[in-house]
RNA sequence: GCCCACAUAGCUCAGUCGGUAGAGCACAUUCUUGGUAAGAAUGGGGUCAUCGGUUCGAAUCCGAUUGUGGGCUCCA
């Protein structure tokens, strides 16, 4: 067994450990489960009075108590009608009987608390190490919205206090990386009470990076063979019905607005209006694959409590295309996008994600799932086929697919732990029969196009949240707000760092001049502050040869140089995305 | 949407037992004109999120609403 293992065993502990806690204080409590999870722990509650934070170091030291009496951990083996009288008052617990095919189940016991529990745990409480209760959440009882709304309690475990305080002083670092927290400093975005929740607005910094993104994107798409459209953010109820997303999405719509007796709806993806390009003409099988790109503004009604400073909004906009292919295609066209991600994230040096196929669950076909297993089966072994091939490693999940196909999910993980999907790339095989799209092949025959919905820089949204906290805020030099920070040395230097200024704008350098009657070391500091890449200090010496003085935002000093020579320096670093 | 918590100046936050508000930063003015991370003084700025209730009196207690946060559910 090894160390990791240990750990989640005396976190598993510790959760009893918890549980024992609440019993003495709550001696009608019901339980719900408790396992290990990363870096601690949870258990499930269902108490007779709420919860609040000013619990939690009662808890804490009712655990202690029972750590420090060293109850050893002992199991049974009882028979299943045994374990029914033994959780009698534990309906949760009843419940979880009931699943349990074998006929003899694991009960654990430490002091006067028993739980249903298949183990292993430590030796005694005394094993349980260093703790502490981190939150308070409501939690459904087995995840499912329609059940019971049960009090969690997260605790966070490890083998020694030092390991404890490593692991909060880590959480507090990342929490300096916060996007939201970040976005408002560095002046990236806000949102407003009268614009509504979830609906960001971008501010001139933040503005400049969507410039910068979209312009990236447009060149790597117009490299690949992608052409661009642009579509309306409403349209008709008849295309959403048309396309079959309103039954399966009407829910995360903002509801329609009817017009002469029109209903129309703010469009909650792109797919369907593409799909109307492509449809606008005959197509023969010389005219594809036919690759659609449109960074297309969409609105989805989140629900309130899902939203997510700008990682999870209500307004978005996607880095959207609809590959239409032959089925002969699909494979090149498919891992051409994945290569396509993987050239993104080269230049964001993005390193820490997860690929994850998610596929579809017979159990929800018809319901969730297009009704079509055998085009499910046959479009899920291509896109295995077509990672395997490639040797691009992934994980596979059942029962996460797009209603219309397999995908595979580029997963991040925001400062604060949350797990995002930054970008997708999805096979579609059931709106191009929705939507009636066809194509003459060589046979002169009518045939069905495969659709490809991507996504690699996922929307302006997430990708800049998720850049904030990547980069901390300080930004590569192409892609920050503010390129350059002009600092005269005194008042009597303004009218030289304009002219730089103005020099360093006529080469779409974004240079801003700090003209305060402050003093240098303030404009530095400013700058630093604002995590500009480049200060340039203009004095008596810069103005009267016009050369600059460039200190990098790394506190690194550059020997004093040419103005020409920096313009140049520069805009190769910014052209070169370095 | 659900459970819990929170909401005080543009920002970050104090505000004790209920007696009509304070700091730092930012902003404005003045002095200072300085060489690689904070020069100084003065000043303006708040219906204490909103609405209602309790009270002689509410930033403070109670309720509702809105927003935010931690989760659950859900997602680009």
């Amino acid at each position: 067994m090894n160390k990791q293992d240990n750990l989640e065993i005396m976190r598993h502990s510790a959760s009893h450990v918890m549980a024992g806690a609440i019993l003495s204080m709550f001696p009608g409590a019901r339980f719900g489960i408790g396992p290990a999870i990363e870096d601690g722990f949870y258990y499930d509650f269902d108490l007779p009075r709420p919860l609040t934070p000013e619990d939690l170091p009662v808890i804490e030291a009712n655990m202690k108590e029972i750590v420090g009496a060293d109850l050893p951990f002992e199991r049974r083996e009882i028979g299943k009608s045994e374990a029914k009288q033994v959780f009698a008052s534990q309906p949760y617990k009843l419940e979880l009987l009931e699943e349990i095919p074998d006929d003899k189940v694991g009960v654990y016991r430490q002091g006067g608390f028993v739980d249903l529990c298949r183990g292993p745990h430590v030796g005694s409480t005394g094993d349980v190490k260093a703790f502490k209760l981190t939150s308070i959440a409501g939690a459904y009882w087995r995840g499912d919205e329609h059940n019971a709304m049960l009090q969690r309690i997260y605790g966070v475990a490890f083998n020694s206090q030092k390991e404890l305080d490593e692991h909060l002083a880590q959480l507090e670092e990342a929490k300096k990386r916060d996007h939201r927290k970040l976005g408002k400093e560095l002046e990236i975005f806000i949102f407003d009470d009268l614009v509504g929740p979830g609906l960001p607005l971008w501010l001139p910094r933040g503005g400049a990076m969507i410039e910068e993104i979209e312009k990236l994107a447009k060149e790597m798409e117009f490299k690949h063979g992608y052409v661009r459209v642009r579509t309306p953010h409403i349209s008709k109820e008849d295309l959403f019905k048309q396309s079959g997303h309103l039954p399966y999405y009407a829910e995360s719509m903002y509801p329609p607005m009817e017009l002469e007796g029109v209903r129309y709806y703010l469009k909650p993806m792109n797919c369907p209006m593409h799909h109307r390009i492509f449809a606008s003409k005959m197509r023969s099988y010389r005219d594809l694959p036919l690759r659609l790109a449109e960074y297309g503004a969409c609105y989805r009604y989140e629900k309130s409590g899902e939203l997510f400073g700008v990682m999870r909004t209500r307004s978005m906009i996607m880095n959207d295309s609809h590959i239409y292919c032959t089925e002969g295609q699909f494979e090149q066209e498919f891992t051409g996008v994945i290569f396509l991600y993987l050239e993104y994230f080269k230049i964001f040096g993005i390193k820490e994600y997860i690929m994850r196929l998610s596929t579809h669950h017979p159990s929800g076909l018809g319901k969730k799932y297009v009704d079509n297993q055998s085009l499910w089966l046959k479009t899920e072994d291509m896109v295995r086929k077509a990672m395997n091939d490639n040797n691009i490693p992934f994980h596979e999940v059942a029962d996460e697919a797009a209603f219309y196909g397999p995908k595979i999910d580029v997963q991040i993980k925001s400062a604060v732990g949350r797990e995002f999907t930054l970008a997708t790339n999805q096979v579609d095989f059931a709106q191009s029969i929705n939507c009636d799209l066809k194509f003459i092949n060589k046979d002169g025959q009518e045939e069905r196009p495969l659709i490809i919905h991507r996504a690699p820089l996922s929307t302006h949204e997430r990708l800049i949240g998720f850049l904030l906290e990547h980069y901390a805020g300080a930004f590569p030099a192409w892609l920050a707000p503010v390129q350059v920070k002009i600092i005269p040395v005194s008042d009597r230097h303004n009218e030289h760092a304009t002219k730089v200024a103005v020099a360093l704008k006529g080469h779409a350098i974004r240079a801003e001049v700090d003209d305060r009657s402050e003093r240098m070391n303030q404009k530095i500091r400013q700058a630093q502050l604002e995590k500009v890449p480049y200060m340039v200090v203009i004095g008596d010496k810069e103005t009267a040869d016009n050369s600059v003085s460039v200190r990098r935002r790394s506190g690194e000093q550059l020997p004093a140089q040419p103005l020409a020579a920096f313009i140049d320096g520069l805009t190769e670093e910014i052209s070169n995305r370095r």
